[in-house]
DNA sequence: AATGTTATACTACATTTAGGGTATTGTTTT
DNA sequence: AAAACAATACCCTAAATGTAGTATAACATT
């Protein structure tokens, strides 16, 4: 069965070129072309392709916004970002909107052959240079909770409180769970507010989770 | 200038036929050759690779835990795993411990060769599988803190108030921001509460979090 | 016109926290 | 051995929070 696909481009040209290459192959078929975002969303949920290839700068609605919506109701259909930039913004937020792959447009036709034959074998196709952005993205966002070198002065018992204090537990519930007494519990609580420089339970939480 | 490498593979077949590939290539040099991670631990800040290629399934210590531990201290060299597996759990750790690439040890040598040249080039060589898996865990968790919709349940007025308390403002601080009384900021809060269904700020304010 | 919701504000009471003092027992570090 | 730190536990006081009832004005919905 071939893949079925449809494109999102406002430019003739290029929009041309794509129809002419998904007609070309083998194995590929071009279920629907639009000129803008608001034809997308209109059509794309009729035609029901299970690729759509979009251009990111659309000239009304843009094509972040289109895979947004058309991805809420149809969490079947594979989004592949087609675009001239290679911006950081751009790349995250089209992948958080929902798309699966992200390619420029000066991919070579064959290439772009290969990358939808990709995603619909449940990859990701991206050039390493945008994976590093988004593997670099991850392990800042993985990280932000551990780099906190203020969380190193405390004890690990006052961590351990600490953490149980996160998740809302009160004072004596804290203290029944480590067989001490509410009173050292206070105690514990007291010095951790100390060496985090906080005065209640919200900003030493805030201060755990690296905010 | 050739690009160093370090090799780290308790297997010595793969060592081995890693050490060739790299000897052999043009643009490559070979800069150090361990068996085991402790090795790589001690050697690995003497002789500053530029690329290190780590098996993630050493015998004693980990491949994870080494990139982790020389990444601290060595934050220029560039870390790609290589590993028989394609495990989701294996990836993020890698990720986050400080891999840049990721690739599988079926990988054909001039494949190889070239993912070390991205690597080096600023990009995140890896398979389009285990760019979908990234991406895939991305979007959760760029997504987890707006998937909420127990907080459509609350006015915007017990938003704005929700959101000053997982501040970690008083009562009569916040008060004094929205010009009410410090009894209509309880009264809000306790509505908050009771949407929530929670008992106090903490688990408010995790529930505000998404957490 | 009646009902429901939101925002406002008061009261009262019980519970929980926060700030600070003191003290004992261990364990490290010097 | 002395000093510093960690964990334990008690004291007191005051402030903040949680729970609950009541009430009023504004606005939206039925």
């Amino acid at each position: 069965m071939d893949i079925s696909i449809a494109i999102v481009e406002d430019n003739h040209d290029i929009r041309n070129a794509l129809e002419q290459i998904i007609e070309m192959a083998d194995g590929y078929s071009l279920a629907g072309s639009y000129n803008s975002g608001e034809d997308a969303l209109l059509k794309i949920p009729q035609i029901k392709p299970q690729v759509v290839l979009i251009d990111i700068n659309l000239g009304g609605i843009n094509g972040i916004e289109v895979v947004k919506l058309l991805k809420k109701n149809m969490t079947e259909v594979l989004f592949m970002m087609c675009t001239i930039y290679e911006e950081d913004e751009k790349i995250f937020e089209a992948l958080s909107a929902g798309a699966s792959g992200y390619i420029l447009k000066k991919t070579a036709p064959d290439k772009l052959l290969t990358a939808i034959k990709e995603l619909q074998d449940g990859g990701s196709p991206m050039s390493s240079q945008i994976a590093r952005k988004v593997v670099t993205h991850f392990q800042n966002s993985s990280n932000k909770s551990m780099v906190n070198d203020s969380l190193d002065l405390l004890s690990s018992r006052e961590k351990e409180i600490l953490e149980m204090l996160s998740k809302g537990l009160l004072y004596k519930e804290i203290a029944e769970k480590v067989f001490i007494s509410p009173q050292t519990v206070r105690k514990h609580v007291y010095h951790i507010y100390e060496k985090l420089h906080v005065s209640n339970r919200i900003e030493a939480v805030n201060a755990f989770y690296g905010r």
